[in-house]
DNA sequence: TTCACAAATTGATCTTCGTCAACTGGCGCT
DNA sequence: AGCGCCAGTTGACGAAGATCAATTTGTGAA
C-alpha cells in the first residue's frame, strides 16, 4: 500500500513566481518574465509537513518540483525495505527532473526533512521552457553534471572506504552546506536522526550510532539538542582521508 | 608518477566527421554540417591501444574525446588505489564532459579497454556549440539523466546487496548490451576480466572469482574462451533481486 | 503527570567479505 | 623445450558490519 504521489495536507497557499525568494538561486533565474507569468498561473504551492512523501518511486512523473522553502530527501529503497538517501535538496533545487527529462517513472522517492512548501509545475508548461530556454536547460545540465560527481563519489565510498571514513566524509560534507559558527566549533544547523545519518552512507542505524558514539568519546563531535557540534575538524579530515 | 594525459602512441590516422558512422549514435547526431565541418577540422584523432590511459582523474580537461572505435573504462581509484568502475564506454559515447561542462579536472580516469580510435575536440570549439545548439546539449542532457539513475541504483546496489546479488545483477546488465544469441545461451560478447568485473561492482577480485565459480558449478554460466556464456538467465534473474 | 511511542543506545552474536599467501595453468617469447 | 609472466584459483584467517534483542531516553498527547 502506498500513499497517493504528490497530494499534500493543505494546499490553499499559492505563491507568487515573480517575487520568489529562491528563483534567483533556482534553474530559473534567467527565465524571461513572460515566461515566469506562464509558470506562476500554472504552478500549485503545496504545504508537506515534516515525514510527509513528496513522491514514491516507481511512481509516473506529470511535471516538476521547486522547493520554495524546507529541506527534502530523495532516496531509494530496496526490495527489503533498505534505504540510501542520494541528496537533500534545498530551497530553490528541483525534484523530480531526471524522470522529467527522461519520461519516466520516479527512480527515487522524496519525503520533506522538515515542514516545506513546494510548487509543482506541469511538464506541459516545463517542456517548451526546456527546449526554448537554453539558459534554464543549462543550469539543469550543470547541476546534474555536479550531482553525477557526487553520486560517482558516493559509490567509491560504499564501496571502499569504512563506516569511519565514511561518516567523518559526511560530517564533513553537511558542514560544507550546513555548517554556522558557534564558540566551540561547527554547529550543523541540520536535525537528521541516527537512521537517516545511516541512510546518507549507506549503514545500519547501529552502527552509526556507535561511529557517532565514538567520536563523541573521543572528542571530535558532542550533541546539541539535536544537532551535532563538530569540534575538531582536522581531526575529522584526517580520519576521512581528505588529501587537501 | 603519472603518465601525461591524452597522449597517444600513434597519431598520425585523422578522421573525417562528416562520414563518421558512430555520429549519428552520438551526442552530434543532429549537428548541422558546417558546425561538423568546424569539429572535423579542429579534432584529433588518435588511436589507443587496449590498456592505455585515456587521461587520469585530477588531471586538467581541456576538451571532449568521442569515441569512434572500440571501449574505455571510467573508473575512480582510492588514496589506496582500489578501483571502481562506473561506466564502460562505447564508440558514440563521450567522454570527460563532466569535466568541461563544470570547467573543472577530471572526476575520473578513463582507460580504454580495448584498442579504439578516441577523437578529441578542444573545449574552444565545444562551449559555442554546446550554447547555441540545443539538439546536443538536450542529448547530453538526456544521456546524463540516464546515467545518472544508473550512478543511483549502482550506490544503492553496492550498499545494500550481496555480492552474489550484484554479480548476478551485473551479467545481466551486460548481457542487454553486450549479449549475443547463442545455442546454449546468451554469449556476453566483451572480454573482462576477473578483476574487471570485480571493480564493476565494488568487490575484490577473489570475491568475484569466487562467486563466477560458484555460479560456474550451479551451472548458472560457462567460460568461453575469455568470454562469459550465460547459461540460466532466469535463475540470474532471481538472485539478483530482478521483480520483472 | 502519566502513558504511549519513537529515537537512541548498548551488548552479543553471526555472516560476509577482504586480505594474504600459495599454487596452477595458459601463453608468448627466446 | 624452457622460461617467465600474468590471470585465475583456492584456502585460511580475521575484521568489519549487520542483525537481533534488550534497555534507556526523550517527547508529544491526553
Amino acid at each position: 500500500m502506498r500513499a497517493p504521489t504528490g497530494v499534500p495536507e493543505l494546499s490553499s497557499l499559492q505563491l507568487n513566481c515573480t517575487i520568489c525568494p529562491v528563483r534567483h538561486i533556482s534553474a530559473f533565474k534567467n527565465l524571461e518574465p513572460e515566461l515566469v507569468d506562464l509558470v506562476n498561473d500554472q504552478k500549485r504551492s503545496n504545504l508537506y509537513r515534516k515525514g510527509q512523501i513528496v513522491f514514491y518511486e516507481g511512481n509516473p512523473s506529470y511535471g516538476l518540483f521547486c522547493i520554495n522553502s524546507g529541506r527534502v530527501k530523495l532516496f531509494k529503497t530496496t526490495a527489503e525495505g533498505k534505504r540510501l538517501t542520494l541528496r537533500i535538496a534545498e530551497p530553490g533545487d528541483q525534484l523530480g527532473y531526471l524522470s522529467l527529462l527522461l519520461g519516466q517513472s520516479y527512480s527515487a522517492s522524496a519525503e520533506a526533512l522538515e515542514e516545506s512548501v513546494i510548487c509543482f509545475i506541469d511538464r506541459k508548461i516545463i517542456y517548451p521552457i526546456l527546449s526554448e530556454q537554453k539558459d534554464v536547460s543549462w543550469a539543469i545540465l550543470q547541476n546534474l553534471a555536479k550531482e553525477m560527481i557526487v553520486a560517482q563519489d558516493r559509490a567509491i565510498d560504499i564501496a571502499h572506504r569504512s563506516v569511519r571514513e565514511r561518516m567523518a566524509g559526511l560530517l564533513l560534507l553537511l558542514k560544507v552546506k550546513y555548517g554556522r559558527e558557534h564558540e566551540e566549533g561547527m554547529l550543523l544547523d541540520l536535525k537528521l536522526s541516527r537512521s537517516e545519518l545511516a541512510d546518507l552512507i549507506g549503514i545500519s542505524e547501529e552502527t552509526a550510532v556507535r561511529v557517532l558514539t565514538d567520536f563523541r568519546q573521543e572528542l571530535l563531535i558532542r550533541d546539541q539538542n539535536h544537532q551535532i557540534l563538530i569540534l575538531a575538524q582536522e581531526k575529522l579530515s584526517d580520519l576521512a582521508g581528505f588529501l587537501d
